[in-house]
DNA sequence: AAGTGGTCTAGACCACTTT
DNA sequence: AAGTGGTCTAGACCACTTC
């Protein structure tokens, strides 16, 4: 059996069973990182292959430990960082969970508009189009797909009280979305990301956002209920799963008179 | 000499010199804090009382460890989460300095717009007025004043490649900032956030955004050559400085022709 | 060489949850 | 009572910076 290393007590670069650490290969100059870094790594590893799945209890701090041949302290500063990372959740007394889009603590990571005045609250979807097309080579490029890959096309009307709020249109591969119908949008309780979790396997665990205003065009006009030329927020996201794999490049117009796009800056 | 208290090693809330510790004062139920929590808010007293200022450097780990009695692993783990909150910057072999605007680092945090395509570069400020008025009632409540208290009202124009693309309209507390003239904001190089932390000993540490797509008002349309009624990001701000006290209310709007609002959900 | 932050260990005890 | 994460300590050693 191949074990960790411990920072510099070697010449050789970290290597762990069946792969390098996070530190890279080191094939040319051997980089290094602490054990507390391959240790996460091992982790996110069993996270994207599956092992251990959203919502699930992950081993134990002193069973980690055990497992890796280190202390339970480097352990922790490994899983303190997966924390940071909102790629688990730690519970005290009963131990330490994959995150999952099932919690309503996430749904506001993901949905950052907000009533001026008064509570959040969950919004009423509409799956207006579900088809399977080539993709655009724009799209493939955000994807990192070929050009004319099939891609699932979704449109999608959200309503905050009764009042059309939200438009988007979202472009996912069609290799890993297989099976995904209008109806099964349709009739899923919850947030899409939720679906994508449980249904096929590929939680969202961050995206990137860019924000830009824009004036109703058309379509926007008919759905949206806004005038022609009406200003709305245009928000473009691309959403990567584990290993930074962009899956996900969505389009939305935000109706803003009413609602806000709120941001913490930190 | 009053002690600090590990947790629940006593019956009493903990304590600490001369003021209660994170938890509260727990007058009526008792609060507990861990140790390394209330040697935090020590740290911040110090940073807030101005006793370091941005940019200097803090005592050493085993320094505060002596002087509060501690372990330095405890310490440690107060300044790690001074470090994630970015009120202090670690340098290995140097020591721990107090966090400051007067870093490119820092701009981004602040400012999120960013050219589509590029590399983001400092703006060109023009200040078009400054002056003192009466706190109206919606100001006033913002920033946690009285309504008719002197406020700083300033209106600036910022050019990325000689194209106007911010407005800002910002909103000062007068009491802090005394003798902030038009002169003294145009002839400052660097961040105006630099300038207030160091002039005004005001460091702001945190803001909170809200983002609306609007229409371009008259003003707009003359400021910032647009077509009237072309749609504008409007941008809201409150920035914090210690103790979560709003000391600026910011009123902005963006061209999002060619630049865009960057976000990231993590 | 000395001082700083960064990593790692081992052990003790606490708070919380479940059995 | 047993198991989990959370806190705290003490000590060793490493990496980096400065003198």
């Amino acid at each position: 059996m191949v074990k960790l290393r411990a920072m510099s007590q070697t010449v050789s670069p970290p290597v762990v069973p069946g792969q390098a650490a996070a530190g890279g290969t080191g094939t040319a100059s051997p980089t290094f990182s602490p054990l507390y870094q391959q240790i996460k790594a091992l982790i996110m590893q069993s996270l994207q292959s599956g092992e251990w799945k959203p919502g699930e209890l992950i081993p134990s701090e002193v069973e980690l430990a055990y497992r890796y041949k280190v202390s339970q302290g480097t352990v922790r500063k490994a899983i303190d960082e997966l924390s940071a990372d909102n790629l688990v959740v730690r519970r005290q007394g009963k131990g330490t969970f994959v995150a999952t889009h099932h919690e309503a603590r996430v749904q506001f990571r993901f949905l950052r508009l907000m009533p001026d005045a008064g509570e959040a609250r969950q919004p009423d979807n509409h799956i207006l189009e579900v088809k399977r097309l080539r993709s655009p080579a724009e799209v493939a490029r955000v994807l990192d797909i070929k050009a004319g890959d099939s891609v699932v096309f979704i449109r999608r009307l959200q309503y905050f009280d009764a009042v059309p709020t939200i438009l988007e249109e979202i472009w996912l591969p069609g290799a890993i979305f297989k099976g995904l119908t209008a109806e099964r949008l349709a009739e899923y309780k919850g947030p899409m990301y939720g679906l994508f979790e449980t249904e096929f396997g590929t939680p969202m665990i961050r995206a990137s956002e860019r924000l830009k205003a824009v004036s109703a065009d058309e379509l926007a006009v008919e759905l949206l209920k806004v005038q022609s030329g009406a200003p709305l927020l245009s928000v473009e996201r691309v959403a990567y799963t584990y290993g930074d794999r962009p899956v996900e490049l969505r389009r939305a117009l935000y109706v803003t008179t009413g609602h806000h796009y709120h941001n913490e800056l930190i």
